[in-house]
RNA sequence: CGGGGUGUAGCGCAGCCCGGUAGCGCGCCUGCUUUGGGAGCAGGAUGUCAGGAGUUCGAAUCCCCUCACCCCGACCA
């Protein structure tokens, strides 16, 4: 809200076209291919240096200022305090808590001239730590929430989709430190309705959901979803309740009722080229729902069996969480696989095998199955647990998929994509023990503090906030993101005395009354500065020129949807303000 | 990292197969005209053809190596 407001006394000559250094293209480099990067090109928002690195360009970053501004807002609000801390942070911390080794090659480590170790900070848990326990001693001193906001780097393994996923991106993060439990959940609650302010306020569509953990690390957690069709995340929820979750998550519940009876004899059958699921359904004329695929993973020792229902997918995620299961997950080898079962990948399955079986549930259900015969070229049809197959061991190992039963019992899940703008965790003391953090409780006794963290991708909103606002002509800001509320185009700035006077004294009278206006004043022609205008998307936008003028007249439109509308010079600043007002 | 692709003027591309010394559109510069939806005419500038090494009288074009970037899969804000 603030951020509009100027003072008077300072009008920036920046905020005419003439004077800014807009950079707008009618083509988008080839590179770009989801929209908002192509729009952000084009309106010459950013500037690419090399893969995962842009260069904000002022237009660019008068919106990435105005994500800020309203996450600092609610921070603050919140509670949280700010801080602000090196990019660049020495091995020994990460070595204290073991992300050194763990946290691997996305951490880019570098080397000083004395050959000591340092990374580009990926994240800032160990450093944030290291000050809690220099400077926080009694219980008397929390909860405390400190944030920054902060140019972090990750060596993402493929950089893509411009500043949506880069290698170097502006993050807020925020840790906070508490003396119980209790206390944590409680800022926990704060900062979740704080993300929901601030996503409100910069106009998303965004869904929070029950989330993994990933390698942060910590109990409880939740993701902040802008709802998108190009996300790269998949989220089950279900409409008739408030479930959702990260797919990565999101429990696929037993199916009621108990396994049919066993119908049919087990029978070895040729199944010459078969090896995927639709080969081998096409192949038998049956349903991939009544095959079983069998994955080999490698395990704690040895290797491991996982089994599927044909038509379903692995959640490798889930799988890994089980024990006797190695994480990450990984695939055992074409010669391990054959070692083990004797056939190669595509003729693989259960019976007969001496290595751990673990089935999902859906697998648990099924009689009368067809899976491979360990075999190369043969599978078994009429398969059942019990009596051809031990019974094995049942956990959840798939994807849920449209249709699966909600886990809270409440109807069926639907699923839909979505762009991960924030995250909060309960870490819980992971950070504190390890870094021995700790501070003196009533007693005097010495207690790992118990922490959250709570992160907002504010350089990936920007992004995100496009991919939800756009139309065929450009960008569409929403009022809280927009770099400039208003557009003055002025046709023949140069050429028309008029034109300048009633340009001039609009502009200067709407900054003066403290909003962010451009005055496009180029000697440009009309189509060229329309163009523009609705490119970078800027919400509201008046048309002065001789036209009008010689009947007193100006014309506004609005940037998304509306009619344009003739007003009277006179009632200009007045109609004007009221419209921009509203979306302060 | 595996698979696929691209690198030629600031941007978008053609030329490459079939070697003969580089072109189109947009943009940029100058002048005139034009000014309510990406103007018209005239003139102009700009390329280590990604880099290196080779074949050849001659390489953007053929061969080899390297690099960069993009797209599809495993990571995350």
């Amino acid at each position: 809200m603030a951020g509009y407001l100027l003072s008077a006394s300072k009008i920036p000559s920046i905020m005419r076209v003439s004077q800014f250094f807009l950079s707008t293209t009618k083509e988008a480099p080839s590179e770009a291919e989801l929209i908002s990067h192509k729009l952000m090109l084009r309106a010459g928002l950013i500037k690419r240096l090399g893969s995962g690195l842009y260069t904000w360009m002022p237009l660019g970053l008068k919106v990435l200022r105005r994500v800020e501004a309203v996450v600092r807002e609610e921070m603050n609000r919140a509670g949280a305090i700010e801080l602000l801390m090196p990019a660049v942070q020495p091995a020994e911390l990460w070595q204290e808590t073991g992300r050194w080794a763990q946290f691997g090659p996305q951490m880019l480590k570098i080397r000083d001239r004395h050959q000591r170790d340092f990374c580009f900070g990926p994240t800032h848990e160990e450093v944030i730590t290291d000050l809690a326990r220099r400077e926080i001693k009694s219980y008397r001193q929390l909860p405390l929430n400190f944030y920054q906001i902060q140019m972090k780097f990750r060596d993402e393994i493929r950089p893509r989709f411009g500043v949506m996923r880069a290698r170097e991106f502006l993050m807020k993060d925020a840790y906070s430190f508490h003396a119980s439990r209790d206390s944590l959940v409680e800022n926990y609650q704060v900062m979740y309705e704080a993300y929901t302010r601030i996503f409100t306020r910069l106009g998303l569509k965004f869904r929070a959901v029950a989330a993994d953990t990933g390698a942060i690390g910590g109990s409880g957690s939740h993701e902040f979803h802008v709802l998108a069709d190009s996300g790269e995340d998949l989220i089950a929820y279900c409409p008739d309740s408030d479930y959702a979750a990260n797919i990565e998550l999101a429990e696929a519940v037993a199916s009621a009722g108990s396994r049919a009876a066993a119908g049919a004899a087990m029978q070895k059958v040729a199944t010459p080229g078969a090896k995927s699921i639709e080969e081998l359904a096409a192949f038998l004329k049956v349903d991939a729902k009544c095959t079983v695929k069998t994955l080999i993973v490698e395990g704690e020792t040895g290797v491991v069996a996982l089994l599927l229902r044909g038509d379903q997918v692995l959640n490798e995620l889930k799988a890994e969480k089980i024990a006797g299961v190695k994480s990450p997950l990984t695939f055992a080898s074409e010669a391990a696989v054959l070692a083990a079962t004797r056939a190669a990948p595509g003729s693989v399955g259960p019976v007969g095998l001496s290595i751990p079986v673990i089935a999902d549930r859906a697998v648990a259900a099924m009689s009368d199955f067809v899976c491979g015969a360990n075999e190369d070229g043969f599978h078994l049809t009429g398969v059942n647990f019990g009596r051809d197959v031990p019974e094995p061991q049942v956990a959840d190992l798939r994807n849920v998929e449209p249709g699966d039963a909600s886990p809270d019992g409440k109807g069926v899940l639907a699923l839909c994509r979505g762009i991960e703008v924030g995250h909060v965790f309960q870490l819980g003391t992971k950070y504190s023990e390890a870094m021995s953090a700790t501070y003196l409780d009533e007693q005097g006794r010495a207690q790992p503090m118990e922490m959250g963290c709570y992160g907002i991708g504010v350089s990936r909103i920007v992004a995100a906030a496009i991919e939800q606002n756009h139309d065929d002509k450009g960008i569409i800001w929403p009022p809280a993101l927009a770099p400039f509320l208003l557009g003055i185009v002025a046709i023949g700035y140069s050429k028309s005395e008029q034109v300048k006077q009633a340009a001039d004294k609009l502009y200067s009278e709407l900054i003066a009354a403290g909003f962010e206006v451009l005055l496009d004043d180029r000697d440009e022609r009309p189509g060229v500065m329309f163009a523009d205008a609705e490119l970078i998307g800027i919400p509201h936008r008046v048309t002065v020129g001789d036209r009008g003028l010689k009947d007193g007249i100006i014309e506004y439109q609005p940037r998304r949807g509306g009619e344009a509308q003739k007003v009277t010079l006179k009632d200009a600043p007045e109609f004007l303000a009221e419209r921009l007002r509203c979306q302060q």
